[in-house]
DNA sequence: TATGTTTATCGTATATTTGCGATATAAAAT
DNA sequence: ATTTTATATCGCAAATATACGATAAACATA
């Protein structure tokens, strides 16, 4: 594209819009699910699970780290991660506000 | 990217992070927004309220249509849109499955 | 101190997304 | 029948995202 329009948009369009964009690819949700499971939380664990190279899967954290998805602390040489669930409530808050409308009628 | 890794994941994963790819782009999200708003539903109208090219919109618009956010009728030679709220309702579902527990614990 | 283990980052190749102007299409108006 | 209006699609350029191997960094252990 020419020119990134995206700060153009309004605050909650841009929040709103962040937050999908970390959910928006299935290794970062499947990490997500693993986290929430609490089946594992170390990221070699993680890698096994998923069908990525451990460089790859290191960068897909970094991102759910930057959205503030999940916080990791480093344990020794190894990096625990695990979901921050505050992040989670904030959005459904913004999510409710913008969409879930008593009134969901339609013109067409 | 070398491969497309994503078709190695499963399906609830892949349905979450399609759905999240949707709501990726504050454009999108402030269209969605002003349906359900049912300020405008008319192509034009959300033309005017986007800082976007006509062309632009109508891309995503056809996204958010792929992705059953929003269905569309002919109205003449206009084009009027609006929320699909039940699959809006179906990813609530898939989304509550994946993250909502009652256990909200961290281990780090 | 040297070595192995674990993770993050860098560099790079490729795929996808974003954005727009130009154009096609279809209906309405003149 | 021609023109205007409204929208979708095409083609292209630029920006981002995805993926991996190689390497660096940080720690534990021999």
């Amino acid at each position: 594209m020419a020119i990134n329009k995206k700060q153009e948009f309004a605050e909650p369009e841009l929040m709103l819009a962040d937050f999908a964009k970390a959910l928006s690819h299935p290794a970062r949700v499947a990490i997500l699910k693993v986290l929430a499971e609490q089946k594992v939380c170390i990221c070699g664990e993680i890698v096994e699970v998923l069908p990525l190279a451990q460089s790859t899967v290191s960068q897909h954290l970094k991102e759910l780290l930057n959205a503030g998805l999940i916080q990791g602390t480093v344990d020794g040489p190894k990096s625990c991660y695990c979901i921050n669930w505050e992040t989670f409530a904030r959005f459904e808050t913004i999510f409710k506000a913008f969409f879930q409308q008593t009134n969901k009628q339609r013109c067409c």
